[in-house]
DNA sequence: TAAAATTTAATTGTACACAATTAAATTTTA
DNA sequence: TAAAATTTAATTGTGTACAATTAAATTTTA
């Protein structure tokens, strides 16, 4: 390797994208959300819009704090999301009436309408991507320990 | 578990996030980009624009095409994103002569010189997250694994 | 309890990310 | 070789992300 080369310079490994953590992570992240987009836009479903419909089929209430603290989003992000959903009636939003700070998000029917065609989304793509469960398994448990290290 | 109860209803365990493999991987990778970001921001970087520079630290020309290649990012992203780095001088961008078609980036000494002064970040990041090098390389492995059937 | 500190969303501004379309250049094909 | 198809970036429009600030409500503290 040289380090005068006029086009190639000299590589420290580490800097290289393949040894990175983060890039496969970056990129593998934006993949799959794609992979998941064209089974969403039948529901005319952004990604980050089905992750709060599936915390609100956990529990039909939530607040903005608590769907943010889940899924690890802020107010920024939250609040047109929601304002969007709230347009087309998939959720509610209004004050707590006991602490007027909170807002609270509500499931409405076409949100809950929507559970069912849906709920076989995450098995379709998990079929189509041919990704062995044991592998499957293994990489999710060690991205939710490196989640927890990251929070 | 009861499906009419009022605030929880009866829950698909593959519809929960922590179940999922694209949740901890949307989240995990937010995460670490934001981890990146203290350490970039003393360079008045963003994550993406750091990883254009990883690349042309490898070859200091590459096609908006190649880029694109190896980022997994389209022009619609690509685009806007150079010319930023154009207007600070990191980069240059011109038409290649013998095709025009396509836009070669190249590598500016304002560019070249951020190389030195970030090439310990990586490290830094590894240290401070204290993740065991062997359950990095594992899930790096992986990541890379999934990439690869998405792509 | 009144002032200070904290909490909660909303807002503002910047920067991706990507689908879809457009336009120019090049390559392929009939 | 001229028309059709393809390739390459740029553009347009929508939707996240997120830092920083603001404003209102609540809690803590002196």
């Amino acid at each position: 390797m040289n380090a005068s080369s006029a086009s190639v310079s000299s590589v420290n490994p580490i800097q290289q994208l393949e040894n990175q953590l983060c890039f496969p992570l970056y990129a593998a992240s934006r993949m799959l959300t794609k992979a998941y987009q064209p089974l969403l836009q039948e529901f005319d479903l952004t990604y980050p819009q089905y992750l709060v419909l599936l915390l609100l089929w956990e529990h039909q209430e939530r607040t903005v704090k608590e769907l943010g603290e889940h899924l690890l989003l802020d107010s920024g992000t939250l609040t047109p999301l929601l304002k969007r959903m709230e347009q087309r009636q998939l959720i509610s939003r209004r004050r707590d009436p006991r602490d007027e700070r909170s807002v609270i998000i509500g499931l409405l029917p076409a949100g809950e309408a929507l559970r069912q065609p849906t709920c076989r989304i995450p098995e379709q793509l998990f079929e189509k991507m041919g990704f062995p469960l044991t592998e499957f398994e293994a990489l999710r448990d060690q991205l939710n320990n490196l989640l927890t290290r990251l929070r």
